[in-house]
DNA sequence: AAGAATAAACCGACTGGTCTAATCTCCCGG
DNA sequence: CCGGGAGATTAGACCAGTCGGTTTATTCTT
């Protein structure tokens, strides 16, 4: 095994892991069985748990931003119908996938918010730049004039991505992306109007 | 203690419990100290976790539904002013609470989905029994004119109520009832109008 | 007296974390 | 071109604490 195959083997089984089971529910050996690895080897990769499971984050979060980037720099696209195929994408996504899991980000802040600050306040930045990205997205709708001019595009952004956390839980309840779907019609043709 | 008092001790100190920690990290051994009661008692009055678990969750949506019922159904303002106030009362409350637990069903909806269909099965219909009621008042908003009388009532309540469980997740996340503000504005200016 | 309810010791399974030893990798002087 | 040493990495037995759950005995209530 090269020297960093077996930590990005452990960050890759720790994301599809604490996506399905959370972080308190996902056991240190369920994850070692799973990717192949001995016990000391996480212990030398990793601080402790804590450690492992906020770089897990990190990672998903600096994924997802790549993402986001990639989809909101097509400049081919007007700037609403870009953050509209971002969001069908993911949609496209969790359809495959079968409605499971959901966004990391948002089952681990409905877990450790009130019990852990370390992730609070880590997932509290991650949830800022995907906003910013959106907002930045919003503001050359403003420029574009599909938004009107005194159109609050931070405000706006924080709750396109709250509404879709909130259309990813139901999904998950009802194993079906109808949610998502809802949110696509309400906001880009209601909200997200001039 | 009177017959019924230990019992509903338990359910009132599990919806604390779970509101803080989710299901799977709340032990039945720090609820009996909670609650001061001992744990023959607990095994006598439920069968186990789960049916204590989720008669926790039914005892809390009974109670959703109570309030939501109490402030949609006074007639004395038009309806869309009622949803509004029922939101800004949950805001309130939040507020109140230092933005800490959230919705239990938002929460458990998020922890259980994937690993428990007894406990997905029975959140889906408690959220249903939630958005039917506010799909019945945004009713009354399309007879009295203040929604177009194609929107889709049915729809509309359930992006209502999951872009108001995603901005409670943000909400507990940066400790400020701003998300929920935030959600306040887009939907009551722009989403819910004609 | 009888059933409801309380009381807590006890159990096996599992948790995150530690520890020591073995092994691998790679740079260094000869 | 080689051999050896040092640090990185792997290996897994082990530990104390906690988990949900069971059991048996006792105490209330009527």
């Amino acid at each position: 095994m090269g020297k960093q195959e077996t930590k990005s083997l452990l960050l890759d089984h720790g994301v599809r892991l604490m996506l399905e089971r959370g972080y308190n529910n996902t056991g240190i050996h369920d994850l070692l069985v799973a990717a192949g690895v001995p016990k000391g080897s996480f212990y030398h990769h990793f601080k402790n748990k804590e450690d492992f499971g906020l770089q897990v984050m990190g990672q998903y979060a600096d994924d997802g931003y790549a993402e986001i980037d990639r989809v909101l720099g097509d400049k081919r696209q007007p700037p609403l119908v870009r953050l509209q195929r971002l969001f069908e994408g993911f949609r496209a996504d969790y359809e495959r996938r079968f409605c499971r899991d959901g966004c990391l980000l948002g089952n681990l802040g409905q877990e450790m918010a009130d019990i852990n600050d370390t992730f609070r306040d880590r997932i509290k930045s991650h949830f800022d730049r995907w906003t910013a990205r959106i907002a930045l997205c919003l503001d050359e709708a403003v420029v574009s004039g599909d938004l009107s001019a005194d159109a609050d595009t931070t405000m706006l952004a924080g709750t396109v991505l709250d509404a879709y956390e909130g259309a990813l839980l139901r999904m998950k309840v009802v194993k079906s992306t109808a949610p998502v779907q809802a949110f696509l019609e309400v906001y880009f043709k209601k909200a997200l109007t001039r």
